[in-house]
DNA sequence: AATAAAAATGCAAACGTTTTCATTTTAAGG
DNA sequence: CCTTAAAATGAAAACGTTTGCATTTTTATT
């Protein structure tokens, strides 16, 4: 029997194939990492005995002197929702396209979370990791300024971050929203928004809302600015609720997951959007286009920010470090689609 | 300066650690891996020093003897897509409470694809993979093989799988909602179904509804059978061209994404439904209970199959091998909605 | 208090690659 | 065909842990 130095593990290791090629191990590691610096015949008789072997290289082995272990992180603040999906998607075919793979983890809109899930990427020596919005703990942060790890901020631009970022306008995106429904008269709107503590996101646009009805001189009450989680059920319930009471002709949701909910309890109630009630949202996730009205919201192009992002974490750290441009912007689109209509 | 082997490159390693707490590398090792066997005094001390120098374990390093990583590989067919968002979520946080990781890659109903996909996760070492399906190339599954890789198959139940599986009955479920529709009295159905090559679960759900289509006597014609992608506008745009020459009393769809489709469709054409048109999914995902109408489906329990995954892949890899129950089944729930009415 | 057994710790050899440096082979120039 | 430079390959030392074995310390027993 041939030395086969790991076989009893069942797998095939790099010495198995050095042997088999009638090379030595380095070469081996030339003709995976550095093709062309192996002649031509080597590099078939290489080939030719990893495939006979089966071999699949050890890249974690390998990242023991590399530095690089060709992983990147990705946290969300959820995965069961329509809202990051298609970022996630993207980030992580793109990250495919570099020949890295993707480590996800959410932490539930409880950023306290990401310290123990930052660390737990931290162990599994992470290249880089992409991060949704500015609202971060210290603690985290500095464990990866200290080790150096590329570091993205996604989803929302902001020219003054200290880290890169990868984003869009969230205020303008909800200036534009907010912009649109008075410009179609109306004056009594209600604001139904996630909450937006720790929530970059959903604080910007809200401040966009609310810069429109202080250029209107209108102001944005208690009565009229509700609270609500990224649930369509709840939503929907939250609506159902105040359209009791509430007398408003269009309402603004912090995301399109509540306009879908508000939309639905329009329909259990028999109201009528956009007539009785016009109705704008934020993001423009699957669905939106196609329900019934269709939603009038701003697309984010979210799969852009996904690849983005992973284009340049990998840059990171295959050139130097910092990108050149530092703060990334992506174009938002209003879509006028509805479930808006003038007063 | 102290001696600190590694910090050029920015972190401490575990003989720094060591030397800060006077002992031996090999005693913090042990406190990180099996706390129990030091003494307390020694236990306290170098966890301060751990603290101190802000150390974070290198996993990969320690993989090196192991033979585990704490990795664990999930590959599905769409990562955007509301059908496998609840699944992915409650995999990766079973994953974290077993101190693992989750590695994602989505094959975009490409099999073929999957074979990279495996192959890249390999090379990082996981040490099991969950499966959508039973429909995989060999290619891959023989790689898994080779290396004893934990595997299995999640969604779909079936007692003759030779991985183990985790999943629901969608024969059984296909059954459910057609039976549903000619309890109601139709007789007059439209199927639209995803293609259901390479895809087990659509076929099974598939079989279900023309089992019932067989024991009623009536035949399941090509005029009466579409073809449709998981996307609800295509849905809709599809569902509006048939509805044009179609006198169906009620449509059974091979999914919820679908069934969305269908319901928005109706709404443009100015039907309603259920009075002119029954519809029934599968799957309920977010927003098929909330919708209006409400949409009558079959509710598979996407969490408890995540959370039975990464429960058993865990215990496979620290057990022996196969699990106790190698089939595991989870209960559906039939969902009577708003979408179906007698006829 | 002495001895045996058990518990805690240290030493040094792995783990499977990559990489530097040295050596051999090939190609180029005259 | 010989010399020199360039290209290809090999030998061996890393990389940061874990772990088997040996050694020391502690605890229990008489």
């Amino acid at each position: 029997m041939a030395k086969r130095s790991r076989s009893f593990k069942g797998a095939p290791g790099i010495v198995d194939v050095a042997a088999r090629a009638e090379v030595s191990p380095a070469t081996v590691s030339r003709f995976f990492n550095n093709p062309d610096v192996v002649k031509t015949p080597t590099r078939k008789r290489i080939e030719k005995a990893a495939n006979d072997l089966g071999y699949i290289r050890d890249r974690m082995a390998g990242s023991m002197h590399n530095r690089f272990s060709g992983t990147i992180g990705l946290i969300v603040p959820t995965i069961d929702n329509a809202i990051f999906s298609e970022l996630i998607e993207a980030f992580a075919s793109q990250l495919l396209e570099h020949d890295r793979t993707m480590l996800i983890a959410a932490h539930g809109y409880e950023l306290k979370r990401e310290i123990g899930i930052v660390r737990s990427l931290l162990e599994r020596r992470i290249d880089g990791i992409a991060l949704v919005g500015q609202d971060h703990d210290a603690v985290p942060m500095n464990m990866l300024a200290q080790r150096n790890i590329p570091v993205v901020s996604i989803w929302n631009f902001d020219a003054n971050s200290s880290i890169p970022c990868i984003g869009a306008d969230n205020f303008e995106a909800g200036r534009l929203v907010a912009q649109h429904l008075f410009d179609l008269g109306h004056r009594n709107i209600t604001v139904i928004f996630p909450d937006t503590n720790h929530n970059d996101r959903a604080r910007d646009r809200l401040s966009g809302v609310k810069s429109v009805f202080k250029s209107q001189q209108l102001s944005l009450s208690h009565k009229n600015l509700m609270t609500c989680p990224y649930d369509i059920g709840e939503a929907k319930k939250l609506t159902m609720k105040i359209l009791q009471s509430n007398r408003s002709t269009a309402v603004v949701c912090g995301n399109d997951i509540i306009s879908h909910g508000v939309i639905f309890a329009c329909q259990a109630l028999g109201l009528n959007v956009p007539q009785d009630l016009s109705i704008v949202g934020i993001g423009d996730f699957a669905g939106s286009a196609h329900m019934e009205p269709g939603l009038t919201t701003v697309r984010l192009p979210a799969k852009r920010i996904g690849i983005l992002a992973a284009d340049t974490l990998v840059a990171m750290n295959e050139t130097g470090i910092p990108p050149k441009n530092k703060h990334q912007e992506v174009e938002m689109r209003f879509m006028h689609r509805g479930s808006t209509a003038v007063v």
